[in-house]
DNA sequence: AAGCTCTGAGAAGCTCCCGG
DNA sequence: CCGGGAGCTTCTCAGAGCTT
């Protein structure tokens, strides 16, 4: 596809995101678009962390490599932390490529081989500093021959466009999690619990129609339309174990 | 004033049991 | 198996008292 209508197709699919849910869609898209095969989101690594699985937020990589990837505990050796941490330019990285081109990363053997393994030849990640202060990567990768500056350029454009995104509507939610009152985090943990109204209205020693007002404001807070989403969507937002 | 906590009543939906 | 009734659960709407 020719850079200038790519670009504007994409830009426009990320403006009508409005859920995080429907970044997983555009992150196919822009892999398609570029002739990669993998897109993935994520908070940046510190070197306290062990596995990759937990920080990953949006990805299209089949489990199996998280696994496997987590098994060696690569996260630990992964060139992105050790030696781009503080860098916000992105790095491409190229397996087929003599060592002095690219970023020349520093892969070990084993992530070098498991990469080779599912295809990803060739690659590029972005650094993004949340509002938050925290730190997020986002990659693509495939196997395509490696990636022009024009390409880098635009992809880079677009990767931005899309965190933003991302980044807004996560703090949309958060904003939302933090409206819940103590006492509708209560109720909404006994519910989870398969506690009905009654029961739980007997524990707290309060009437159930109490415990339904609770439910029906918490439900009308995280936009849900019965009980059932409202504790799938508690427990997505980590708001109840 | 706004938000939180608490209560009540009634409609609608769902499940279970029972008889045909 | 199917339909009807009973009981339980969920949801909606309305309102009051208290605190910040």
């Amino acid at each position: 596809m020719i850079a200038a209508p790519r670009q504007a197709l994409l830009s426009t699919e990320i403006s009508a995101v409005t859920h995080r849910s429907q970044c997983l869609a555009v992150i196919k898209n822009i892999v398609n678009a570029f002739g990669l095969s993998h897109g993935t989101l994520f908070v940046a690594p510190t070197p306290a962390d062990v596995h990759a699985a937990p920080l990953v937020l949006e990805s299209t990589l089949p489990i199996e490599f998280i696994q496997e990837y987590d098994r060696h505990q690569m996260v630990r050796h992964c060139p992105m932390i050790t030696k781009f941490a503080d860098s916000i330019r992105p790095h491409t990285w190229d397996l087929m490529a003599s060592s002095h081109d690219g970023d020349d990363l520093e892969w070990l053997p084993l992530t070098r081989d498991l990469m080779l393994r599912f295809g990803l030849i060739v690659g590029v990640f972005f650094v993004f500093n949340a509002q938050d202060h925290r730190k997020y990567y986002m990659r693509f990768e495939g196997d395509r021959p490696p990636i022009s500056r024009g390409e880098l350029n635009e992809l880079n454009m677009i990767a931005m466009e899309l965190f933003d995104r991302y980044n807004s509507l996560l703090r949309a939610e958060m904003s939302t999690i933090n409206a819940l009152s103590a006492r509708e985090l209560e109720v909404l943990r006994w519910t989870a619990q398969g506690k009905t109204s009654v029961e739980i209205g007997s524990i707290l020693t309060l009437s159930d129609h109490t415990i339904n007002a609770y439910m029906n404001t918490a439900m009308k807070k995280l936009d849900c339309v019965n009980r059932t989403q409202l504790v799938a969507k508690a427990i997505r937002l980590k708001l109840i174990q």
